[in-house]
RNA sequence: GGAUGGAUUCCCGAGUGGCCAAAGGGGGCAGACUGUAAAUCUGUUAGCGACGCUUUCGAAGGUUCGAAUCCUUCUCCAUCCA
């Protein structure tokens, strides 16, 4: 019997949040995030984090839990959240994952493998300087050398993917295009109920601009020079957060505050689409347009409602 | 009133007789993604009945086989002189 698993996810600024709470209260459920940045501590504003008040009593999983300075990646975000979800199914509740990033929410529900050899890094290093000595070119044909098919796959400019290949194929022996294409094919062990939720685009990114408004107004600045006393630096993962990069950009002198204001605005609707490209390409999604809704989260809650009993869900 | 510089495709900006529907960047749109994913990378961007045709480089005329590029007048902008 497959367990039950809701997802409700969308762009950036869409409404998730909200939507999110009363979701859970309805179905006694409980929320997991699935956002690569609000599992840090500290970083409040600029990832829109939800307050505790906000929460309404619903427990939340994955938020705040972890330093700026530590690396969080998808391994993590999947091993903490199998641990979740047992937790959670023993109370005899519903998981909701929650959270924009797309790639942590399917590895997830698809389980897939990332061959956990971990350890060190060295190898990655390597090459990381390597690309910087002979370039871009020579490393993807170092790949080519080694898996053709992934080489034909990953455009030469894509550094960070084609050292991954690599670093897979010397850790491991064998090819990522092939262990890529088995992971492709895995069903999902979960019964599930994939919701997105999204808006007209004009709407969403008149919405983004706001929220980066009010991000500056709620002190966005003092939070990012905060993180910095607390010794963060740029180049942690945590700091390459949109709203964190800009805003060192502007506290190191790189920019002006209007300039950065503008990039950050910018950078979080390309975002938005790169979120929407993934989930577009997503298999049985449940699209929600919020303007078929007539906008009112009661409507959309209902019809989230209604999904979930036809899936025998809840 | 005079002098000079400028007006380029959604924006910025290159182009100074043919190889120009016009470099480059930005934005927009679309896409990829399987250990950094709020990351990283790619494509596309005048219109159309589309291996060709039509309209574009402030406006109107002109020179030329041929003009965004040369000439004339006009409009607007900037700086300087009055």
């Amino acid at each position: 019997m497959k367990k039950p698993l809701i997802i409700l996810t969308g762009p950036t600024a869409v409404g998730k949040t909200k939507l999110s709470i009363q979701l859970a209260k309805r179905i006694n459920g409980e929320i997991i995030s699935a956002d690569s940045m609000q599992v840090y501590k500290y970083m409040n504003i600029g990832t829109a984090k939800i307050r505790l008040e906000e929460m309404e009593g619903i427990k939340h999983y994955l938020i705040d839990e972890f330093d700026p300075k530590e690396e969080f990646n998808i391994v993590k975000f999947q091993e903490y959240t199998y641990k979740y979800l047992n937790e959670i199914y023993a109370k005899g509740k519903i998981p909701i994952i929650v959270g924009g990033t797309g790639f942590y929410i399917q590895s997830v529900l698809y389980g897939i493998d990332f061959e956990e050899n971990q350890a060190d890094t060295s190898y990655r290093e390597e090459l990381e300087i390597l690309a910087n000595e002979k370039g871009a070119t020579y490393l993807h044909e170092m790949l080519a050398k080694v898996d053709e098919k992934s080489a034909q796959d990953i455009h030469s400019n894509n550094i960070k993917r084609v050292i991954r290949a690599l670093e897979y194929f010397k850790q491991t022996g064998n090819k990522i295009s092939e262990h890529n294409e088995v992971q492709r094919q895995k069903e999902s062990p979960y019964n599930f109920a994939y919701f997105v939720l999204n808006d007209d685009r004009k709407i969403l990114y008149e919405r983004i601009d706001k929220r980066v408004d009010d991000m500056i107004k709620e002190g966005l600045l003092e939070e990012v020079r905060e993180l910095l006393d607390r010794g963060c630096t740029k180049t942690m993962v945590s700091m390459q957060g949109i709203g964190y990069k800009e805003i060192i950009d502007y506290l190191e002198g790189v920019c002006t505050l209007e300039e950065a204001i503008y990039i950050l605005k910018r950078d979080t609707r390309h975002f938005a689409k790169r979120q929407l490209t993934w989930f577009h390409r997503e298999k049985e999604v449940i699209w929600l347009n919020k303007n078929e809704y007539q906008n009112r989260d009661i409507l959309l809650l209902d019809e989230i409602l209604r999904i979930l009993k036809r899936k025998d869900i809840k």
